[in-house]
RNA sequence: GCGCCCGUAGCCGAGUGGAUAAGGCGUCAGCCUCCGAAGCUGAAGAUCGCUGGUUCGAUUCCAGCCGGGCGCACCA
């Protein structure tokens, strides 16, 4: 419809130009966009403004030149598509389209289903998305939720909008933090045999480390404790980094969170990647050697210092890693790498961009997703939150407390560009009229709506005469319901070009308004029957939209609630 | 000090250059003999942090300032 109005406002410049309307023909960028208040038409176009300057003519004289010069579609036989074109405020054209135009729409929710609102925008272009990637030293807190839905609901909206997507958990299975892991358990362990042990502060200190202690001992038996103390602090780190990671796997599967590759750092290692990538930057001198650590040139690329890659005791840092981790990816195809990451790693992105850019890929390959803090709160009160004192509220306590539903919506129903208050006592409490429900309510109602339906022998009828009677949907509420559902599209676009999932629940919050005040207003099921027809197809199609809308944030549409 | 993010009604917030600045919570007044009241209708409530600049037009872009959050390791 956007396109029809463009060429319609186009073919006019023209004409306008001809008949000596209009002094030039040049065409600037110009937009059709769908106007925010009622009366205001249903599209409208700032030709008229952005024209001003080439033209030299006042923005209203240029509309008016339009307006004389166009010409309306084709009238078929209960008239235009397009019924009225007005010039309103500073200069916008505003277009007012017949409810003709607007009833197809109806059928072609009902024929494309789940895949309404689906795009082709992204090219089927190989895009990975990298989320939560916590270290499996203790289970997922508060941020790594809001990471996670973040970052799920990003690979969703990109692959609904047509990009090949992966999902990703990249697990820190390597290096000091897991030395430390084990270390903690083994000594847990001792100290459950009695043996006196001193307990450092920079391990970690979670009751969850006692019961991995236990683990151990139920695993490997007693003979753990005659072995010798590296050997069995690696065991305890192996076995207690597995014991977690899959706990965080069951804890992100309850949260609706399910990935395509788990992909781990250590492999990294075991392959020679990581030796391999410092030695092509050496090649390529883009590696230096200073107080015996090897230091990359990050500088170069924009940085505010060089980066270590190897420490001089010869170890490698998590940047080393960082560094293979991120070319693998690009080497495994795909075009685009966005990573979600805490906004605490800020500082780290032109670490990475800096290796991106050097291993010959585009800075605009690379993309971060910045997701603000959570601060947690209960009761109005701060929740302090350490992973090394072993004090948090876990994911998991969360999707229990709140609900999957409510926790991903909380998460998702604002930009992550802001920080979150989370408070569990206002998120329990208040459960019952969190907005998620809102929109939800709306799938159920309609689901009751088709049930009674059905139970009438009218639903039969929808499936096999869809569109009969769509032109008896006239009501200014009906109406108001097809134009949003017809801007479903735009917006999984939108969000998809932004990376910002809160743009499809604004969307559905305003669908659902607009539902409930239809439904207020009109029944559905009414004595005449092709208008009952039609406005069940109607409701069909927003349940389809409400589904497909929640789906993409990796919430349910409940059929009852 | 430097860097990133944020500053919109009592509170939470949408808005990435346009016409009358969404919505939710809270407050006040109404609506269920009728497809689900987890709903609807109406009212009150905003100098869009401040000051300049760019523009026909700025909440939106730029600069400076003020306020808040988070970073600035041979940790991850």
């Amino acid at each position: 419809m956007k396109t029809k109005i463009r060429e319609m406002v186009l073919c006019a410049a023209q004409k306008a130009f001809e008949d000596g309307l209009l002094p030039f023909d040049q065409i600037p960028e110009m937009e059709i966009e769908t106007p925010k208040h009622d009366g205001q038409g249903d599209f409208s176009t700032n030709f008229a403004m952005v024209s001003a300057r080439v033209q030299k003519m006042a923005p209203r004289q240029i509309a008016q030149a339009i307006v004389d010069s166009i010409s309306l579609d084709d009238a078929g036989a209960t008239g235009h598509l397009v019924e009225k074109v007005e010039i309103a405020g500073p200069g916008f054209i505003n277009f007012f389209l017949s409810a003709r135009a607007w009833h197809p729409v109806v059928d072609q929710i009902l024929e494309e289903d789940d895949r309404f609102g689906a795009s082709d925008m992204g090219q089927e272009e190989k895009v990975q998305v990298e989320f939560v990637s916590a270290n499996p030293t203790g289970p997922l807190h508060v941020g790594h939720g809001r990471g996670a839905a973040v970052g799920d609901s990003v690979g969703n909206i990109l692959a609904f909008a047509g990009y090949d997507v992966q999902k990703e958990y990249y697990i820190n299975d390597s290096g000091r933090q897991i030395r430390t892991l084990g270390t903690s358990v083994w000594l847990r362990l001792c100290a459950a045999r009695g043996r006196a042990v001193d307990f450092p502060e920079d391990c970690y200190q979670g009751d969850y480390i006692k019961d991995l202690a236990q683990k151990v001992l139920e695993t490997e038996g007693e003979g753990i404790l005659e072995k010798e103390e590296a050997e069995a602090i690696q065991i305890c780190a192996r076995f207690a980094a597995g014991e977690i990671l899959s706990g965080i796997r069951a804890d992100l599967e309850d949260f609706g969170v399910v990935y395509d590759n788990w992909f781990s750092e250590q492999s990294l290692y075991d392959t020679g990647r990581v030796p391999a990538a410092i030695d092509t930057f050496k090649a390529k001198d883009l590696i230096y050697e200073k107080d015996g650590a090897l230091w990359f040139r990050t500088e170069d690329f924009g940085d505010e210092k060089d980066r270590v890659v190897v420490r001089n005791n010869g170890l490698t840092t998590y940047f080393a890693s960082d560094i293979a981790y991120h070319d693998e990816k690009y080497e495994r195809g795909f075009d685009r790498v966005i990573d979600v990451w805490g906004a605490d790693h800020h500082g780290y992105i032109k670490r990475i961009d800096a290796a991106v850019v050097a291993t010959g890929r585009k800075s605009e390959q690379f993309e971060v997703i910045l997701v603000q803090l959570v601060n947690l709160l209960r009761g109005g009160k701060p929740v302090q939150m350490s992973t090394r004192a072993g004090e948090f509220v876990t994911l998991k306590d969360i999707t229990d407390e709140v609900g999957r539903d409510a926790a991903r919506f909380m998460f998702l129903s604002r930009s992550y560009d802001s920080g979150l208050d989370f408070d569990l006592e206002l998120a329990k409490q208040k459960s019952a009229d969190n907005p998620v429900y809102y929109v939800q309510y709306v799938h159920a109602r309609i689901a009751g709506i088709l049930t009674k339906a059905k139970t009438q022998g009218l639903i039969d009828n929808i499936e096999f005469s869809r569109g009969q009677h769509l032109d008896r949907l006239v009501e200014d509420e009906e109406l108001k319901l097809i134009k949003h559902l017809s801007g479903f599209r735009e917006q999984v676009e939108k969000s998809a070009k932004t990376l910002h999932p809160h743009v499809i629940f604004t969307y559905l919050m305003s669908l659902a308004s607009a539902f409930h005040g239809y439904y207020n207003r009109h029944k559905v099921i009414t004595d005449d029957a092709a208008l009952s027809e039609a406005r069940l197809a109607l409701v069909l199609g927003v349940k389809k939209v409400i589904r497909n809308g929640l789906g993409l944030l990796g919430v349910s549409a409940p059929e009852r609630m």
